[in-house]
DNA sequence: ACGCCTACCTGCTTGC
DNA sequence: TGCAAGCAGGTAGGCG
């Protein structure tokens, strides 16, 4: 399920197959996809439309069209993009098609329909200026992990003011943009922070352990293109990532560091993999509703 | 702020 | 073997 590295491989793979493109004719069989404006307008906006550029920001693709506006996508679990020849057969699951001038055909494929797209007009510094029901579009958004501003004092701060447990932290999109159910495992793992360890509970050496681990799990997935786990590829293939995860769909399977069995729990309703040994959670954060979690199947 | 719930979807797995 | 229920999870919205 595409996370931040994911859709990052996929704005790297999409960006010299359609830079330069120009849209000639938009389709839809599902125009619940189409977040805003409607569908109508969607495709009348885009139709003529040179692409200049593609970018991610959180786990949204950003493509800048000429003139000033943003096609906007999110994948969610399942979608899919390829870009390929318009007379390719489109299967059942090819939800929204882009015809570009030059015989070719941007696709987006969701087997789930959960993907969203949307057209809005670029303001200053990315921002949209009409983002129709949505309010600011990024608005609600945390920092990007990678950037360069976000230091270790950026991340402390923000932890210190939350009084949450880990894993729904690294989830919310509003704390810390791009992280995703497998990387927010793979997070834990590599800092030996057990998920449900409050976020205000950390230590100094904990933080900095945490703040590393994202940025170099992160960066890790980047270089190998992602995890291929469930429907995720990009536009030039599969991903390498999945065969080095730590944690993530290894239940039962043998810790990396310690050997043993990786354990399996439901945090807010997310599957949660970690090793009990290696990811412990200190006496005093105990509580009733960690020993329920903790005593639950897997 | 936070946790919990539901909804959106469908393919795959599980259980009877 | 068949068929239904359960599960997966990114995100939005609702509620307490």
């Amino acid at each position: 399920m595409p996370e931040l590295p994911e859709v990052e491989t996929i704005a790297r793979e999409l960006r010299p197959l359609v830079a330069d493109a120009v849209v000639t004719e938009v389709w839809t069989d599902w125009p619940r996809a189409i977040r805003h404006p409607a569908p109508a307008a969607f495709g009348a906006g885009l139709v003529g439309r040179r692409i200049v550029d593609v970018r991610r920001r959180a786990k949204w693709l950003v493509l800048t069209l000429e003139g000033g506006a943003m096609l906007v996508i999110q994948v969610k679990m399942t979608g899919q993009l390829a870009v390929v020849a318009s007379d390719t057969p489109r299967d059942r699951h090819v939800h929204v098609a882009w015809r570009l001038a030059d015989g070719r055909e941007l696709r987006l494929r969701d087997t789930r329909k959960f993907a969203r797209v949307g057209l809005y007009r670029a303001g200053e510094d990315g921002l949209p200026l009409d983002a129709g029901e949505t309010g600011a579009l990024f608005a609600g958004h945390g920092p990007e992990p990678l950037e360069p501003d976000f230091t270790l004092g950026v991340f402390r701060r923000r932890l210190r003011a939350r009084r949450g447990r880990l894993k729904p932290l690294l989830l919310d999109q509003a704390f810390l943009a791009g992280v995703g159910n497998i990387y927010a495992d793979e997070a834990l793992w590599r800092a030996r922070l057990h998920p449900l360890r409050t976020a205000a509970s950390l230590r100094p050496p904990e933080e900095a352990r945490l703040h590393s681990a994202i940025r170099g799990v992160l960066s890790e997935a980047i270089e190998r293109r992602g995890s291929s786990v469930d429907d995720y590829t990009a536009p030039e293939g599969d991903g390498e990532m999945q065969e080095h995860l730590d944690v993530y769909q290894r239940t039962g399977l043998p810790c990396h560091r310690c050997g043993r069995p990786i354990r399996r729990i439901l945090v807010g309703g997310r599957g949660t993999h970690f090793c009990s040994w290696c990811q412990r959670l200190p006496q005093r954060e105990r509580t009733s509703s960690t020993d329920t979690i903790l005593a639950g199947i897997h």
